[in-house]
DNA sequence: GGCAGGATCTAGCAGCGCTAGATTTCCTAG
DNA sequence: CTAGGAAATCTAGCGCTGCTAGATCCTGCC
């Protein structure tokens, strides 16, 4: 039984390992550039090893995906609990999600980016994904007057999302990024044409 | 000169056949799947006659990608001048995006999604990215109260490329692509508060 | 100490992008 | 109409990829 639970927690260690340095290789030379072999060396095992703790390579990607959707769900909860009010909630949780993406791109890419077969085969996966879109209905949904709250999150993710993958892929100009957010949230949540002559 | 420019007339032939079966495959096994063998056997050719019309596999995208900017451009043009008023201008724009996203998604990869050293690299694709981004910033611009137009039409467009990107990954609910854009265009015009109780 | 059995590695397959060198095809000059 | 040379095209191969079968080594038990 020591014996047992000393090589289970071997074991644990290295499943930990291969996804933190999974995560680390993919933050410094991007997801196509970690293969088996560049993986293995980094943990210092053989390939083979790898396939000993996850199926494949994708599924690789997939838990690191998982384990970043719990962060950005907790960052996510906490940038909209701890702001005074709703619209300030709304506006804080648009730029934590921002904040996220920017300073975590490959794990973004990994959630809601790279083709995966992901957010449906996987067991909790789907729960994980509901739950963050919770957290962003429950900071839209004061200013849905009379719309579906549901369609109203739903644009809500995507402009964020597009904004998160347009300005990692260099398409919008870099400095305008709070300005962006900003002009979302206040055209989102209806405040657009009392603060338009400011 | 008749042999020069009958070899120069099949040379560009096959340059459009290749282009054309790129696309065609792109759109029916997806970017991934398309590879130099595949690809060459679909134009009954061996791999290397490509490099002869594309520096790699890469540029044969980007090309496709370039054409498919170009028709974009076109149907979003089309579809805000046809409109009787800015408003409608706006919604049919949007709604042209998306349903161009929608029925050619291999093709909309290859502009905005993959990743590409197009952009910035290739000479004429810079200033087909910004035609097609004031045809964004035509249709947004008349309901910019006093805000900086060029922030907004990045909002416009990264909205719309969230939900464009989010749909294809099967990421929200397939039948409610109309109301998503219709709330997004009414939010973004500053139509919300008015008929927010309809 | 010797021996299962599990853990790990070596070596290899098929397919990838891409290319050098052989081969075939075509145009032209005599 | 043929011979030669240039251009077009193909064959074959390199190093890489994800992934795996079979050999090897190592660990823990009797």
């Amino acid at each position: 039984m020591p014996t047992q639970s000393r090589r289970e927690r071997a074991r644990a260690e290295r499943h930990e390992l291969i996804l933190r340095t999974a995560r680390e290789l993919a933050e410094s030379i991007g997801w196509g550039a970690v293969t088996t072999r560049r993986l293995a060396e980094a943990i210092d095992y053989s390939q083979p090893v790898l396939y000993g703790h996850f199926e494949n390579m994708n599924a690789i990607a997939d838990a690191v995906a998982i384990q970043g959707i719990e962060e950005l769900i907790a960052v996510l909860r906490y940038a909209r609990t701890s702001a005074p009010d709703p619209a300030a909630g709304l506006s804080a949780l648009a730029k934590a999600y921002l904040e996220y993406a920017s300073n975590h791109p490959a794990v973004y890419e990994a959630i809601f980016v790279r083709p995966t077969d992901l957010e449906f085969a996987s067991s909790d996966s789907p729960l994980l994904l509901k739950t963050a879109f919770a957290e962003f209905q429950a900071a839209i949904e004061p200013f849905a007057a009379g719309e579906d709250p549901e369609t109203l999150t739903e644009v809500l993710w995507s402009a964020l999302h597009g904004q998160a993958t347009l300005a990692h892929a260099r398409r919008l100009r870099p400095g305008q990024r709070d300005a962006r957010v900003e002009l979302l949230v206040a055209r989102l949540s209806g405040k657009n044409s009392p603060t338009s002559a400011k």
